[in-house]
DNA sequence: TGTACATCAGTGAACGCGCGTTCACTGATGTAC
DNA sequence: TGTACATCAGTGAACGCGCGTTCACTGATGTAC
């Protein structure tokens, strides 16, 4: 992947100087998804992976961090998109509520390299839109608001307060899940969905069963983890 | 801080070498501490810190993973101890694990620079103590014991499987709850101590008042935080 | 139909920087005779 | 009591590296006359 053995690379014809700009979020893209600390990417990491000259990409980004900020934001809108589009088919308050979770969760998890920087706070916080605009209260007013409809739906007085803090607090519940399940997959995990629904189950009130059966629906082939971590332990550190 | 004005540093007299072992310590501690982005903290940093030529740091460490390695060793004893030292008067185990909890959060807030490179994954996996031995095994094993204790108290059954999952859920919690508040200060938060007292409340099955008043005990001077995020915002980020 | 010219889409070499690491060294201080 | 020597605790200069950024340039291609 890092060895490109292709052609060096031929010049696009006149019209299409965009075609570079493409392959320069693509790649970005693609080495913020791959690499093992993406926050060390580089700016000539970049234009290696295109095969274009360092000095090609000022063309199209004012920096590395213009670049990088622009990929975010797509990666932003996409986990947006996909918890939306999880919870689009919900009938219940609660069936939103989960699907919503478990899409952020589930992407969090196969994702881990863009949940770091998106999320994780490992990138400087200028370049990160949820943290530099107040886009993350996009995301976090959704799961607000889903839970806010399954308490109102059984029967509990609205209190804007109270559900803010209570979309909150699963927020950063969820947010803990995935941090330490990405960083510490040497630990003996148990099934990711267990924990999904364990902490729906928590933050609801909801029966765990009840949840349980909603998490697999959202996500219906759920790829087994081997026991005892879901990461061959990396390396053994002396 | 970084601007010593203090005489160019004297050389230690001879049976004293450790004495500089001592201060590439403390000087690393503090940088880890008080850098914006403690991980990309440099060997020639430290050694600026403390005044001294960066090979004379070889003299005593092999690295500056060596280095970072022994501090966040450190930090996590610290951390652990501390924990114990809360628990120690606890009377009931509900007072045991709120204490315990109450300490890891406040901890975690108070040394973002620490939590995030100790346990938030920001340094390579092999530095840190916690990934590359068992090392957390001992942290989160205090929390899932401590809180199989309040379980076993209320009369439920003995369940290791159950309890084990219980308190790596209660761990991941606490965790997600110390990142974002740290990663991203810009929220407005409510205060900490409600957030854990909530979260130790869902977790429990305890009254949130009861709660409240053990973790009010836990740390009678709580500082209070400015209404509508405790950090000033940082930079704009254009 | 031919040709001069403008433009587009990038290139290649160079710069100065901070970094980790090495290596021969220095100069004070304790110790053996 | 004097002195040669070993050691300790570090120094200073140098190395090669990868980085971000700049600048004059190149060469293909479309357009005006």
């Amino acid at each position: 992947m890092a060895d490109r053995r292709t052609a060096p690379r031929r010049r696009n014809p006149r019209g299409q100087g965009e075609t570079l700009r493409a392959e320069l979020v693509e790649a970005t893209a693609r080495l913020l998804a791959t690499l093992d600390r993406p926050e060390t990417l580089t700016l000539r990491q970049v234009a290696r992976e295109v095969g274009v000259a360092p000095a090609s990409i000022y063309g199209h980004f004012s920096d590395l961090g213009a670049l990088i900020q622009h990929v975010l934001r797509l990666r932003y809108e996409e986990l947006a998109q996909l918890m939306n589009e999880a919870a689009a088919p919900a009938a219940e308050p609660l069936d939103d509520l989960v699907a919503r979770c478990a899409a952020y969760t589930h992407w969090g998890v196969d994702h881990p390299g863009e949940y770091g920087t998106l999320i994780g706070g490992r990138l400087p916080p200028e370049l990160v839109p949820l943290t530099a605009h107040g886009a993350g209260e996009e995301l976090l007013g959704s799961v607000i608001a889903s839970l806010a409809g399954v308490r109102q739906r059984r029967g509990e007085p609205a209190d804007p307060e109270r559900s803010r803090q209570a979309g909150l607090l699963l927020w950063t519940a969820l947010h803990g899940l995935v941090a330490l399940y990405n960083d510490h997959g040497n630990l003996p995990w148990p099934p990711l969905d267990d924990l999904i629904t364990n902490t729906l189950s928590l933050h609801t009130g909801e029966p765990a069963a009840k949840i349980a059966q909603l998490v697999a629906v959202a996500r219906p082939a759920a790829p087994e983890r081997p026991v005892g971590g879901h990461r061959p332990a990396g390396a053994d550190g002396s």
